[in-house]
DNA sequence: GCCGGATGGTAAG
DNA sequence: TTACCCTCCGGCG
């Protein structure tokens, strides 16, 4: 399984804990490192007993019976593939318990933990998207003090955490929202909105195993069977809005690509005025 | 065969 | 802001 053969946002993170979890948990597993670069890590987990796998933003934790914790980033290349045929010689960490193998490639982060590091690691990410309790009054609150575009704070993982750059384009396209509209422009109920929005996204990108996000009834090809790639993203490297048929905006922000139809998201009409400005004026 | 991207993140300057 | 890490693949010669 290829999980989108694609680079990795936070629905790809949840549903490999979920799938890790339900293989391997309760099991004594075979930990090896064929490539070779992680073969300490290897050696002190091999034969242990996975006791959980958790899932925080984009990151991965595995909790052992007498072994510390694995921690594993995929960053921008890094995949876990399922028995494959044939292995990459670049498998970093091969995991193996009774019928499952899943052999880890190009992680940024492949590495062992204590508590006090993960401790530190989890605390300093935002709300998870794909808790179920997340909580969004914080992320209001950071949001409101920030005049950084909309679109750079969604991807700062310490704001909130499992977004990155597909679905926070897509999400503020379905908002609305144009992606450098300061971030303290947003009114609560285009918050609320854009929160909603990205927490049924990714929960449906855990259970397709891929970024979809164009509703059904907007799909030019139909409904049925395999959503090709030109009918799964409103704006992400699209030409022309699905809906108003203007052309879509590509430029950079920041060293990320982004992308908008700025017909249906309207850059702010007029900055709301500072208060030097304000007391200057009066 | 080489080059350039790609849904990420860190750390140095 | 820039450099760097990690892998794979397609385009171009």
């Amino acid at each position: 399984m290829m999980y989108n053969g694609c680079v990795p946002e936070g629905h790809t993170i949840h549903r490999l804990a979920r799938d890790h979890a339900r293989a391997l948990v309760g099991r004594v597993v075979r930990v090896a490192s064929p490539q070779g670069r992680h073969s300490m890590q290897a050696e002190q987990l091999d034969q242990h007993v996975l006791e959980c796998v958790e899932a925080h933003g984009k990151h991965l934790f595995y909790r052992w019976r007498g072994a510390p914790i694995l921690h594993v980033h995929l960053g921008l290349f890094g995949s876990f593939r399922q028995s494959p045929v044939p292995p990459s010689p670049n498998t970093q960490l091969r995991l193996h318990a009774a019928a499952a193998t899943f052999d880890l490639i190009g992680a940024t982060t492949c590495e062992l933990i204590d508590d006090e590091r993960y401790g530190r690691l989890v605390g300093r990410l935002g709300p998870d998207l794909l808790a179920e309790t997340a909580d969004p009054e914080p992320v209001w609150q950071q949001l409101q003090r920030r005049a950084t575009p909309i679109a750079s704070a969604l991807v700062d993982q310490r704001i909130l955490s499992g977004v990155g750059n597909v679905y926070r384009l897509e999400a503020l396209f379905v908002c609305g929202i144009h992606p450098e509209r300061p971030a303290r422009s947003l009114t609560r109920a285009e918050f609320d909105r854009l929160w909603q929005t990205l927490r049924v996204m990714l929960r449906q990108g855990v259970e397709e195993q891929r970024i979809v996000t164009v509703h059904p009834a907007e799909r030019t090809n139909g409904a049925q069977g395999e959503v090709p790639l030109e009918d799964a993203f409103y704006v992400y490297k699209q030409h022309h809005c699905r809906r108003c048929g203007s052309a879509i905006r590509a430029w950079r922000l920041g060293t990320r690509p982004v992308y908008a139809c700025e017909r249906c998201q309207p850059p702010a009409a007029r900055p709301r005025p500072t208060l030097e400005r304000r007391a200057a004026a009066g």
